[in-house]
DNA sequence: ATTTTGACGCT
DNA sequence: AGCGTCAAA
């Protein structure tokens, strides 16, 4: 018997400690998490990525390489690709972009050791690439889509990074759930339906047997599932033959968290590691969560999330959150509108602790745009138009692979943006007494519309690329608009929505994909018509109004807008740089750039995000 | 914590 | 258009 009504399944997928996986594969190791050698990627002299073989021999992540071949004399450290400009001699001079392999991988069991990584040559003329990621990453939701392709119409698929992504598998599990029928033969032996059974209590009973080992919370996993649990036992069947198929096809583990929500999935996901799924009923999301350090929790790991803990403290758990704020009338959000100040900050942690969450899956497997950046020091205008000619080279050529990939039709990149970080000049600084040093190096852009290439062409090469940036670079007179040395350089293009141009010829179920969702459940018989009317419905409810700033908040503590210091609600100047309270400049400012800047509020964020 | 990304919000 | 936040390897 199918449930009368089917609760939203949401399931979370993360690759195990991916680069380190990618790496591996791509020469030719094991990528087991169990029998594969320690392997570990560096970026110049710090790891990014450690393998779970590394991580038993005590290698963490941000270890300096060179203290991970000591601490574990077997690590196969790689480093991640680089690139650089390079003269090629059959080429009359031409720039192009050359993979660099002068990068020596340190390990200490191959013999001979090259220069140390942080020596000064390869660094200053080399440049990560993140490629190799990306190639894989784009690998591995194709293996999703293609483990999920007879379902195609009823998944969504949000990339939440390069190597996450979260899945909304509710109608897939509705029809699998409707649609059953007794002794039923599935198509070909690896269709994914249920296993074939007498009745549907004992094909879930099979799919559970199948997906094992997925840990579970809220049940203990023997016997028949009940109830409640089918339509996880579902899900977690789905993603096992989704982690199937990538390892089979990829040769990547990765591990996956079911729930009714992002937020529980994600923690799900997390919980057992590595390549292993963790499903979570219902009724366990509030034990979920409970002693969970709410700073760990997505969202509130920047600065909105500390100054709602900062109030909050000393609690720090949800546990502690809900026993200290629940008010006399058993009101969680009353309470805690009382120290937050904010009917949208109180909603939205109330249900975080209570492990509810709306956010709905938004399928978004277009790139938005394409960065290349480079750090370092450029000490005048030859040295940042050599970087800005590296970086337009590899925007240039991304462009055109990202165009290619999406065809003729596609939409053209709209936007080219410059970023530039550099340094006050060093008369502000003696005036600086106390102040934010981020501050002392702000980070400022450019942006204008991406011109076409030579002749009209589109993609515009590296050399049209990089004429424009060197156009954001300076001034009309043909001067940089920044002081040297600038530290940073950063090169972007934005890429088009699409959804207007295509529309005519747009499949029916992607004009649903940014709809909400609204938590609960959504009756089975909605698969998928009703289903989509409903999240459409819920579309328009959704919308909030954005926060009023209240008394309490203007007489709040305050952020100096020139040097960014917290200060007391009593001052009136900032105590590090005397600036007024909503002035922008300090008084000395020399700065010919600086720009009348708000600084963040803490309300910034709340006001449509967490509609709770 | 590093650097190199990428998405998205606010003004 | 420009700046800022948050997160992941």
């Amino acid at each position: 018997m199918a449930p009368a009504r089917m609760p939203i399944i949401i399931c979370h997928l993360d690759l195990d400690c991916f680069y380190a996986q990618v790496e591996a594969r791509r020469l030719a190791l094991s990528t087991c998490p169990l029998s594969g050698p320690p392997l570990a990627v560096q970026q110049w002299s710090g790891l990014i990525a450690v393998n779970y073989p590394a991580r038993r021999a005590g290698v963490t992540r941000f270890m300096n390489a060179t203290v991970a071949a000591q601490t574990c004399p077997s690590l196969r450290l790689v480093h991640v690709q680089t690139i650089s400009t390079h003269k090629s001699e059959s080429d009359s001079g031409e720039r192009r972009i050359e993979e660099d392999d002068t990068i020596p991988a340190q390990n200490n069991n191959h013999g001979a050791q090259g220069a140390p990584l942080n020596s000064s040559t390869s660094r200053d003329s080399l440049k990560v690439s993140l490629e190799r990621y990306r190639d894989a990453s784009r690998l591995v939701v194709n293996a999703i889509s293609e483990a999920l392709d007879e379902h195609k119409d009823a998944i969504l698929i949000q990339k939440a990074s390069i190597d996450e992504v979260y899945i909304d598998l509710t109608s897939v599990v509705a029809k699998l759930t409707t649609t059953w029928t007794p002794n039923e033969e599935s198509r070909t032996a690896n269709s994914l339906s249920l296993p074939r059974a007498a009745s549907f209590e004992e094909a879930v009973a099979a799919a559970w047997r199948e997906a094992a080992p997925t840990a579970c919370v809220g049940w203990d996993g023997d016997g028949t599932p009940p109830k409640v649990a089918q339509p996880y036992v579902i899900g977690s069947f789905i993603m096992h033959r989704v982690r199937s198929h990538i390892w089979n096809t990829l040769s990547y583990t990765c591990s996956a968290g079911v729930a009714k929500n992002k937020l529980v999935s994600k923690l799900a996901s997390a919980r057992n590691k590595p390549n292993k799924q963790t499903c979570i009923l219902p009724d366990s999301h509030q034990d979920m969560v409970a002693d969970i350090e709410l700073s760990s929790i997505n969202g509130f790991g920047g600065k909105a999330g500390k100054a709602v803990l900062a109030a909050l403290a000393p609690a720090t758990t949800p546990r502690q959150i809900r026993q200290t704020f629940t008010d006399a009338n058993g009101s969680l959000e009353d309470g805690l509108r009382r120290v937050l100040h904010s009917r949208e900050r109180a909603a939205w942690v109330a249900n975080v602790v209570s492990g509810e969450n709306d956010d709905p899956v938004t399928p978004n497997l277009r790139v938005k745009s394409i960065n290349a950046c480079k750090s370092g020091t450029f000490s005048n205008a030859r040295e940042a138009r050599e970087w800005l000619n590296l970086l337009s080279n590899e925007v240039a050529s991304r462009l055109a692979e990202e165009t290619e990939r999406r065809g003729r039709a596609a939409g053209r990149a709209k936007t080219l943006t410059l970023h530039f970080r550099g340094k006050l000049n060093t008369d502000h600084r003696d005036n600086w007494v106390a102040g934010n040093l981020a501050s002392l190096t702000p980070e400022r852009s450019r942006s204008a519309p991406l011109a076409l290439g030579p002749g009209g062409s589109y993609p515009p090469n590296g050399d049209s690329i990089a004429t424009q940036a060197w156009r954001l670079f300076t001034s009309d007179a043909g001067e940089p608009i920044v002081q040297f040395p600038v530290t940073r350089l950063q090169l972007a293009v934005s890429l088009p929505d699409e959804t207007t141009e295509e529309k005519g010829a747009q499949d029916i179920s992607a004009l649903f994909g940014k709809h909400q969702q609204k938590s609960g459940d959504v009756s089975s018989s909605a698969f998928p018509a009703a289903a989509a009317a409903a999240a459409a419905a819920a579309t328009t409810s959704l919308e909030q109004q954005p926060a009023a700033v209240s008394s309490a908040a203007r007489s709040a503590p305050w952020s100096c807008l020139a040097c960014t210091l917290e200060n007391a609600a009593s001052s009136s100047r900032c105590e590090a740089c005397g600036a007024l309270k909503g002035s922008s400049l300090p008084p000395t400012s020399t700065l010919a750039l600086e720009k009348k800047r708000r600084a963040p509020t803490l309300l910034d964020g709340f006001a449509k995000k967490r509609s709770g």
